[in-house]
DNA sequence: TAGATTGTTAATCGATTAACAATC
DNA sequence: TAGATTGTTAATCGATTAACAATC
């Protein structure tokens, strides 16, 4: 899978094209127009085949798509096809509430470890029977064991001094929920999700 | 305040400006360029220029920007100089950790109530004193109290069924965690925080 | 006053949309 | 074959960056 210079624009979209192709599997929709799809998803349908010949063409002309191919592919494009072994680094509420969304609605994503700063506090509850370390033992931990994601939910200053060692770890990937930026080394990633920024949009839409 | 045409990209980053401000603020900053400030925060002077002048011209020449006055005005654009009153739809590990954490963090949120289809499976915890009604009493709630934002941490379906109930109940804006796009009357607004979309776009960026 | 830095206009860049020839 | 619809190029639109005159 190649990066021909995609932007971050169609990088976003991929997702919800995902969405929307697996919602028409469900439905039993064999092929659908960029027309079609584009009513349905309130997009062009011009921006839908400049971004998916971004990526081949998965089209055929006087036809349209095939649903089940092309949610495949996007799939493919999107590493779908993979899977991922996680670690949840903090152990609050925030954390163990995406720690078991990832368990329940992502296949690909296997959490396999909580750590936390103080283990003890956070109860090991029936329907979660993952461990929890304490913090200091994740150097070691990712010495024996290959993790590609750390899902970050601690404070932002703990987030910014665990990088290194999640570094010296070789974890490629950072789902990052601190209210920070994260700098890290160019072969590492960092996604964010600001639920804090996400709140403040609202609050600005609905004064204005 | 007046909404004279601000694009997306930009209210996407007030925030941001606003998080920056903030830990200069705490750190005794009394002013600063938009030279040293886009060194910080990684992007252009030019932009931080640009993007605060399409709401008045906050700067002085000469002298860069007040970090207190800036920090100020830009909360007051992004309306966080209101309190809002929110209740969460839903009770699962995610509405109650969202919950919280506005709750604990965001002082202008109030969070009044959850709902829930089966109040009775969530158990209150000590340090969650905030009621839990079915979600069947939720009419009747808006009727009674005045909600400006739905947290709504329900699956797909129930989700855009539920819609109605709010615009009649007065809810002005939606903050939407649910894995679907929501339509609402042009005078509400909606925030997705979509958590699966974001984890497929780290994926991605993990294989290319 | 001189130096610094904004506010703002103009130039560039990138992303979206329109159009249509290619082709199934 | 005729109709439909893609793939792809060209035109438009919007957002970012550069430049500099205004001014503190």
């Amino acid at each position: 899978m190649y990066n021909k210079g995609i932007s971050k624009a169609v990088i976003n979209r991929l997702p919800r094209y995902h969405r929307y192709l697996g919602i028409l599997l469900d439905q039993g929709v064999i092929r659908i127009s960029s027309a079609e799809l584009s009513r349905q998803m309130n997009v062009t349908a011009s921006q839908i085949r400049q971004d998916l010949n971004l990526f081949g063409g998965f089209g055929q002309q006087g036809y349209g798509y095939n649903v089940a191919y092309l949610y495949e592919e996007i799939g493919k494009i999107l590493g779908l096809d993979k899977t991922y072994r996680l670690i949840m680094i903090g152990a609050g509420r925030l954390a163990r509430a995406i720690g078991s969304y990832v368990g329940f609605q992502k296949r690909g994503f296997q959490v396999e470890a909580f750590f936390d700063r103080d283990p003890e506090k956070h109860l090991h509850r029936p329907d979660n029977d993952i461990m929890i370390y304490p913090l200091e033992e994740m150097e070691t931990y990712l010495k024996n064991h290959q993790i590609d994601i750390a899902v970050i939910a601690i404070p932002a200053d703990a987030a910014r001094k665990i990088i290194p060692i999640l570094d010296k770890g070789g974890v490629k990937g950072i789902w990052n929920f601190a209210r920070t930026d994260l700098d890290v080394p160019d072969y590492m990633t960092v996604q964010s999700v600001h639920l804090s920024e996400s709140l403040m949009q609202l609050s600005y839409k609905i004064n204005h």
